[in-house]
DNA sequence: ACTGAAATCGCGTCAAC
DNA sequence: GTTGACGCGATTTCAGT
């Protein structure tokens, strides 16, 4: 399929069935049509329209191999808050746009409360964790208070949304 | 393929031609054998058995639908961080039983820092999220000092784990 | 209009070199 | 590591409701 971002945000109705579609898919994204259609009862060309509609309307952005983080040596995980000084409000969009050239920040989002930015960063280990913050980090102009909370244990691994009633 | 957890931990090397299928079906998830075998210049019977390979070896857990959280109705997300108080440290493990039971709660850490605990939440609205943080959340004993972030913008969406150079 | 059955076509998959 | 063959599954078309 397109990997592509979808030009419209999701939109409509999602249905039951559409909902046990997602489910699954969540769980089993390379699930085979014959497969899926299986799993919620449906002929198969009315589960590949169905998927195909939902891809279409983006409430299917993509498919993704969930990759193990640590094979691919990133022994270490942390999530960093961040605050930009007032002085640099006006340029709050430069730093937006640095970010996101970061492969090491995985995800990163403005939240309410203590701080201004809450970012989801990985690295080789603890050194490099480290130089990343002092070396890129806060070398951005504005940035400030950077503290991050290194993930010790993973008690929950990414779950998929729940699909149960709208 | 299979997609309950691997027996065992991703083991072994990653190489260059490894980290490039990573890098794609990262992105492309659902790519058939054939596309992902001429992205990478590799004869599609290779291709496929590497890619088994890596499954096999854990380096991939799995494949997943990316599903457009607002289109399920889910309006809001936070990140809430949770300290468990000193008297309660021994049933920690109850704890974290209990978390995992939650849908809502779509990721668990522990982490260094001040608090204990990190969250990641969905919720249908503010309502349902505060609901959910006295009703749910609060009432599991030894839970203390429940702290949300609430998510304002995505500035970067979750992005793939880098695979340049292990 | 929408559903499901059938037919085709291409790909995944395996075996032999 | 590559080439080729076999069989299944994805995708489309069509007829029936």
């Amino acid at each position: 399929m397109d990997q592509s971002p979808p030009a419209t945000p999701a939109q409509g109705t999602v249905d039951t069935l559409d909902r046990r579609l997602l489910a699954h898919l969540q769980r089993a994204g390379r699930a085979s049509n014959v497969e899926l259609s299986a799993a919620v009862h449906l002929s198969a060309p009315q589960c590949f329209r169905r998927v195909k509609a939902l891809e279409e309307r983006g409430v299917i952005r993509g498919y993704a191999a969930q990759v193990d983080r640590e094979a691919l040596g990133y022994s270490v995980m942390a999530f960093v808050s961040v605050d930009i000084t007032a002085e640099q409000f006006a340029r709050v969009r430069e730093f937006e746009h640095t970010i996101r050239q970061f492969p090491e920040i995985l995800e990163c989002h403005t939240v309410s409360g203590d701080s201004d930015y809450l970012l989801k960063v990985v690295a080789r280990d603890l050194k490099a964790l480290s130089q990343f913050l002092t070396d890129r980090l806060m070398q951005i102009s504005g940035v400030a208070n950077v503290r991050s909370m290194i993930c010790l244990e993973e008690i929950k691994p990414p779950a998929p949304l729940p699909t149960e009633a709208g």
